[in-house]
DNA sequence: CTGAAAGCGCTTACAG
DNA sequence: CTGAAAGCGCTTACAG
């Protein structure tokens, strides 16, 4: 009870019965101990007076379970990722668990140095979406169950993400259906990931499918922002058409909000001539005019999808299961850019 | 050893050695003991060979320290406080201390819950942006370091945030020097939050000063994000006025969010002959077009100061010392919004 | 230069 | 119905 820390045998002194009576109340394991009517009422009101707390660290230590779950992610200013992290945590929280979240900002050396902070502080389980596989070997030695989302990683983790071969062949069906046929694509340029190439591989097939046919194709720099590069492709690619296509496509939303600003530079409006549609989801995505319509990631249940696999681990401690691949549909948010024409 | 933990004994044994010495050795405390090289290297090798990582939570009953520090934000989803925590990740690490997040969503309740949750997990020390007071009175009775941002408390917590008359002042300044002169202002409705308050005598008395006049002023709902009513509030003001004002002044990134909705409704133009100017960056402001001029927060400089002062409270360890206000200053982001008339 | 022992605050068989 | 004791994995006086 010095300086301020309440401890538990201090509210077994002043209750006048033993410390594990205490402990047995407190956590009611009812189940051998059945304690008197008046014990318990002992305990609770010193537990109330001295307004006690347990140590969870002290019980981590007895148990070997923290009750914490963390969540490693690559961008912390990715609304994807921050709406993850609020779902997730209201989800845990109804099951006794406890968020902690940390960012990678896309740097593999701070993955690493991240999932070996979150082990260290002995985490129950972690969830974590990948830059790159730095640091993953930790947790797969360590025993600690592990759901990977976001971006799927060759090595055979439980992953929970979006199934973007359907990403692709949906927007190709929209396209067909709103009378869009000539079909620009713009997407980055980047061979590490997978998703990307799933993506236009579904619209490439979805396209034909549909009878609509790919126009033309530009890649922007991978990097995470809109930038000035990606912006110039762009420009000079329209530009240099004779004649635009019906509807262009972003494989991202950095792709979609790289089209956008590069539409607005020529002056041209997209939404009547000229479609626009996007994979992912966005913030100004609403706030743009005309408004733009893209398919995005259903989050809540990649969330929901994402602890319930890691829960499974959890509980059944074997990591003789097998790894779990969730593939979850995309949905329509359908808005101003892609009208029937 | 069992089940995959290594432990400091295991090292031990593995090096021939006693347990403290392991544990001096990785510590690295050389005051009073300097251990053979010999000794060291044995060690260390053990280490290496188990792969072994020290137990935070068993150093962290014995210390009472657990490094952690943790910040409970009012909305994961607002990018100040994303950025806020990207940046106090990266200066805390260099201090050996770990960010912890949480997220309220400006739910008093739950705030109150997760600021418990965080004391039990035992962190160092607490950074948080407040939904109401709710809860705060734990930490403060658990005499564990706080310090509040972005919202200041009637209660004298150490705070820092933005210098809003400052931010008040320099809008009207800008406005002035740009030769705007009737000006109109969107404001939150909102009795709570001092701080709108002081944005906005800020801003009266720079325009008093600079002989500019508020020629109107229309009151939004005080929810969070954009919606219909303010819209409603904005347009039909807009339509009422016989003449508008040279620029209008959104005291939050909100207010001017519905600004611009508004605008675009009626098919007028800002930035040409009528300004618009915010208190406070958004994500849209750039993205939109004619991107939007704001005086922003300087976030990097919060989540420094911040820290300091944590680190300050943490290291002199008596709450005598007495708390702090740290106002920062606003930045522009000059955009094209409200060009020189 | 190195070790033996106590203790951080809990939980949980084991006993009665 | 209740208690005494061991032990989770560390750190740190204390001793030598």
């Amino acid at each position: 009870m010095k300086n301020g820390k309440v401890t538990m045998s201090d509210v077994a002194k002043r209750a006048g019965v033993d410390i594990s009576t205490v402990s047995r109340v407190l956590n009611s394991s009812f189940e051998k101990h059945k304690y008197s009517d008046k014990t318990v009422a002992k305990v609770r009101k010193a537990v109330d007076k001295l307004g006690y707390h347990p140590s969870l660290v002290a019980r981590s230590l007895r148990t070997g379970k923290t009750m914490l779950l963390g969540m490693v992610m690559s961008d912390i200013g990715n609304p994807f990722f921050s709406e993850m992290a609020f779902h997730l945590d209201g989800i845990m929280g109804e099951y006794g668990y406890r968020l902690i979240v940390c960012n990678t900002n896309e740097d593999p050396e701070r993955q690493e140095e991240h999932i070996v902070g979150m082990l260290a502080h002995g985490v129950d389980g972690l969830i974590v979406s990948p830059s790159g596989k730095r640091g993953l070997d930790r947790i797969e030695n360590s025993d600690v169950p592990l759901v990977v989302i976001d971006r799927p990683l060759s090595n055979g983790f439980s992953f929970v993400g979006l199934d973007n071969v359907l990403a692709g062949k949906m927007v190709a069906q929209k396209l067909k259906a709103h009378n869009y046929r000539r079909i620009g694509v713009v997407m980055p340029d980047s061979k590490e990931d997978l998703t990307l190439q799933e993506r236009l591989d579904g619209l490439k097939t979805g396209l034909k499918d549909e009878g609509c046919i790919l126009s033309w194709k530009v890649c922007i720099p991978p990097t995470a922002v809109a930038g000035e590069e990606s912006h110039r492709a762009i420009v000079n690619k329209l530009k240099k058409e004779l004649d635009y296509p019906d509807a262009i496509v972003g494989i991202t939303n950095v792709c979609t909000l790289n089209i956008i600003s590069s539409l607005e530079e020529l002056d041209l409006v997209w939404g009547e001539s000229l479609g626009v549609v996007g994979i992912d989801d966005f913030t100004a995505a609403s706030i743009v005019r005309p408004s733009i319509t893209v398919v995005g990631q259903p989050i809540k249940r990649i969330a929901e999808e994402s602890f319930a696999l890691l829960l499974k681990q959890i509980k059944e401690d074997k990591k003789k299961l097998k790894k779990e691949t969730v593939l979850v549909e995309p949905v329509w948010h359908c808005r101003k850019s892609l009208p029937v024409r």
